[in-house]
RNA sequence: GCCGGGAUGGCGGAACGGUAGACGCAGUAGAUUCAAAAUCUACCGGGGAGACCCGUGCGGGUUCGAAUCCCGCUCCCGGCACCA
């Protein structure tokens, strides 16, 4: 072959004008958006659906690289399922509400300036989506929505109502996680190791009546991830947050005569129960304690009230308490036990109340030695030397036999000793008598959704001097939240000082009542907008019944794990709540979930200003194009591993890039072969990628998936030559990359699509199938095995039967060395793929 | 402590139980160039002149054959944690 560059006789080689993304790209967007590609119609039932969602962003003012990482792979699996068949619904809106815009108006207040985050949001959102729209991503703007906006909020206004009615929302005055920054209350799942998850600062317990959400009545349920294809981490991540126990609950009295409820998983070493530990907050402290200890019990009381939560959990804090003076009696043999209180159990959990069993609890044992409190057995090991109360360093909580317990002495016990076991004969017993009884227990707590901020949707509730509490009439909403406010350098919601807000009428009296000034939790915003999505206009109610019929639940829905409790737990209780209120079939809202790393500074942290290592997708865009941002972003590892971003790895994709446009554009160099093996190997290539791309995509690999691609590339290359460019199979070749290019460089695929005259857009083409006769091979590549070693490689026919097999290894000289020392045993065919000869000597 | 996920070249990472390291980055050599950049070609786990040998965190096992399956560890990452 001629080649210019050692042959300076032959003719150079003619190249097509240059890949240049930055003029393709705006051309391409803007021509989607005048052929309304992307608008999807909803009522098409002729296909089948797939809803892809992708977690909506907080509307921060700026794109960076981690919402393109979040984005465009999703984009590229939804293009994906287009092209396969199915009307495939990828909406994107904004979670508008929150602290960062307010906080910009407080800082602004302070400087004497003037911010509205209501018109700092809107703005952020333009240009956002401006930003958004150079991802070339599918997105239906037609559908989009942004929850600041009163069409939007109303209906959590109406959820709120309705859950009301039902006794899902209520009002408690209890401790409650108060963030003295953002100077609001946080949900348990906004506290992260005792600070806010926001603001970092350490969080205060204040007893406050504040809103919640009854999600602890969807405990169980939501314990049960049947049916959904989520990763594994975010299942294990939500049932420890949910916690469940299984016990029973005892009650105490006390000499006075007050019931005391414990709760207990370990009601067989009820007989080991030496003393009763309440919380400091625990309302029977006061009332149990004589007056010889009360000024003690108050102090201790008050101390505890003024460690912080992260102060009085720390592991090395040695354990403290203070005995009530009073004594309480041991349901099962009428035995008196001291009462205490303690900071080590929590008010929260349970019933705030523990019966103490040093013995076989470590936390009870440490404080019994701490305070010369009785240590007495009740279980013991079978193979270790009998446990004796005086003389025992550590608490033993592992399974034997029952001893000092009454009728149940010899019983075996412990958590593993099952149906028979001690644990749940006593739970038996203990009903029988009315002692006490079976009981589960959570560690999730309601959901609080107050916040004591402005920007967010108003509490529809009112408070009146006649009637107390009242809901206000669904046909009074939305309670529009008002924009004439100022804000305060002290970060005061404006709304507490808002007259003409505040001043309501009462809907059950008609009396004055004075409005509620807290605002919902924006995680309320997040957890039903995919159902919005698919009326976001509707103005008669919070959703479309049929659509939701026929749309929901989400097919795949994906986004970063940092919300694998908090959002996508809340959402998971609002599509019950919903249920139960009759607007949605479905119990879950995501069928598959699949989670995004987070892409990584250049030095491997956590990109921030701070370090200087922000990239920033705009600047990557105009330097390389979106497709090479894409491609990158698709092919720097599996997508839920995330990792640091390369700036030399980006090159590779580029070059990657300009390469296709070279094998599809550039002329191909004179002569070459266009035979039957060189086709047949085109053509395999072409549908080996075929089948891997499709398999990749479908499983969210898109790292695998760009890869093939490039060996697609490479071969196609190797192969290119004048007299094989002249055959069809090479269109099929130069059609089907494109085609498997498509959801993954859209741009790039769409240009050089139309160039070749393949005709209308690339987009709206079938996804390819492969052609299983291009896969077969005329030659099967054979190991052969001595002794387990491989010794050697013949190619055969595919045709050849096992004496043809055998006769061609042993053609192999190499081979015939080592077979000559073995016997034959016997050969190994993995069909369609491998032929092992396996001797043994 | 309990639960979940990991550990493969210089780096990111590939491998239905079937020749480990696909694809890319970095690197080496060469072509082109006055030179460089860009591009192209070849090489690119370790040892050995070579035949070969050794290599997927560690120790066992199953198998003709193990990165992959089983048993026992070590370390790393994530979640929960004084939750009775």
């Amino acid at each position: 072959m001629a080649d210019p560059a050692t042959d300076p006789g032959a003719p150079t080689r003619q190249r097509a004008e240059p890949y240049v993304p930055q003029e393709i790209e705006p051309r391409w967007q803007a021509a989607w958006d005048r052929s309304g590609q992307h608008r999807i119609d909803l009522e098409d039932d002729s296909r089948p659906k797939r809803y892809f969602l992708t977690m909506f962003p907080y509307p921060s003012g700026n794109l960076h690289v981690g919402h393109w990482y979040a984005e465009t792979p999703a984009d590229a699996a939804a293009r994906f399922q287009r092209m396969r068949g199915a009307n495939v619904f990828f909406p994107m809106g904004f979670d508008a509400f929150g602290l960062p815009a307010e906080n910009a108006a407080i800082q602004a207040a302070r400087k004497g300036e003037d911010v509205h985050p209501a018109r700092l949001t809107r703005e952020r959102i333009a240009s956002m989506t401006t930003q958004f729209q150079r991802m070339g991503a599918m997105f239906d703007w037609s559908k989009t929505l942004a929850t600041c906006e009163p069409e939007y909020y109303r209906w959590n206004q109406w959820f709120f109502l309705r859950a009301y009615q039902r006794g899902l929302a209520y009002r408690k005055e209890s401790y409650v996680n108060w963030d003295p920054v953002d100077q609001t209350v946080l949900a348990n799942e906004q506290v992260v190791e005792g600070r806010g998850e926001r603001s970092g600062a350490l969080v205060e317990r204040r007893l406050m009546p504040q809103w919640h959400f009854r999600i602890t009545a969807y405990a169980d349920e939501l314990l049960d991830f049947g049916g959904l294809d989520w990763p594994e981490r975010v299942k294990t991540m939500q049932t420890n947050w949910i916690g469940r126990s299984e016990g029973a609950e005892v009650a105490f009295t006390t000499d006075a005569g007050q019931e005391i409820r414990t709760f207990t998983t370990r009601p067989d070493t009820l007989w080991g129960a030496t003393f009763l530990v309440l919380a400091p907050e625990h309302p029977l402290v006061a009332t149990v304690t004589t007056d010889g200890h009360r000024a003690e019990v108050q102090a201790y009381v008050e101390a505890a009230g003024r460690l912080s939560e992260i102060d009085r959990q720390s592991e090395a804090r040695e354990k403290t308490g203070v005995f009530t003076g009073a004594y309480a009696t041991r349901p099962v043999d009428g035995a008196r036990i001291p009462i205490w209180v303690a900071d080590y159990v929590l008010v929260t959990y349970g019933s705030g109340a523990v019966m103490a069993v040093p013995a076989h609890d470590q936390r009870d044992f440490e404080f019994a030695r701490s305070y010369g409190l009785d240590v007495v057995p009740v279980v013991q090991p079978a193979d270790v030397e009998r446990l004796d109360g005086a003389t025992m360093t550590e608490a033993y909580a592992g399974d034997g036999v029952m001893t000092n317990s009454g009728p149940f002495d010899g019983t075996p016990t412990g958590k593993d000793a099952g149906p028979d076991g001690g644990v749940a004969r006593v739970i038996m017993w203990l009903e029988e008598r009315g002692l006490g009884e079976r009981r589960v227990t959570y560690r999730l707590r309601d959901w609080l959704i107050s916040r004591q901020r402005y920007w967010g949707t108003p509490i529809p509730m009112l408070y009146c001097d006649a009637c107390g509490i009242v809901p206000e009439r669904e046909e009074n909403l939305p309670v529009v939240l008002p924009e004439d406010v100022a804000f305060m350098p002290t970060g005061e919601s404006p709304l507490q000082h808002h007259a003409d807000f505040q001043h309501a009428t009462c809907p059950s009296c008609g009396g004055t009542a004075r409005r509620e000034t807290d605002t919902m939790d924006t995680f309320m915003d997040s957890s039903w907008y995919w159902f919005r999505y698919l009326a976001p206009d509707k103005s008669d109610g919070p959703v479309d019944s049929a659509r939701v019929a026929r749309w929901t639940p989400v097919d795949t829905y994906t986004g970063g794990i940092e919300h694998a409790i908090l959002h996508l737990l809340y959402a998971r209780f609002f599509t019950k709540m919903m249920r139960d209120l009759d607007l949605t079939d479905a119990s879950e809202p995501f069928l598959r979930l699949r989670n995004q790393g987070m892409i990584l500074g250049e030095d491997g942290e956590k990109m921030s200003k701070r370090r200087g290592n922000v990239v920033d997708p705009d600047d990557l865009v105009a330097r390389y194009g979106a497709d090479a941002v894409r491609a990158y972003l698709m092919f720097i590892g599996p997508w839920d591993q995330g990792g640091p971003w390369n700036p030399q790895g980006i090159e590779g994709v580029v070059r990657f890039l300009h390469r296709v446009w070279a094998l599809v554009e550039d002329p191909a160099p004179e002569g070459g072969s266009a035979d039957d093996a060189t086709v047949a190997e085109l053509r395999r290539a072409a549908h080996t990628a075929v089948a891997e791309v499709t398999d990749d995509l479908d499983r969210f690999r898109f790292n695998t998936a760009v890869a093939e691609l490039m060996t697609l590339q490479n071969a196609m290359m190797k192969l290119k030559s004048g007299a094989l460019v002249a055959n069809d199979a090479w269109e099929e070749a130069v059609q089907l990359l494109l085609l498997l290019l498509a959801p993954i460089t859209p741009h790039l695929a769409e240009e050089l699509w139309h160039r070749r005259g393949f005709g209308e857009s690339v987009h709206l083409q079938a996804w390819p199938s492969v052609d299983e006769g291009a896969l077969v091979r005329s030659t099967i590549d054979l190991v052969v095995q001595v002794n387990g070693k491989v010794r050697g490689k013949v190619t055969v026919p595919s045709d050849a039967d096992d004496a043809a097999v055998l006769e061609a290894a042993k053609s192999d000289a190499n081979v015939v060395r080592y077979l000559a020392a073995g016997t034959l045993k016997r050969e190994i065919v993995v069909p369609g793929k491998l032929v092992n000869l396996v001797v043994v000597g």
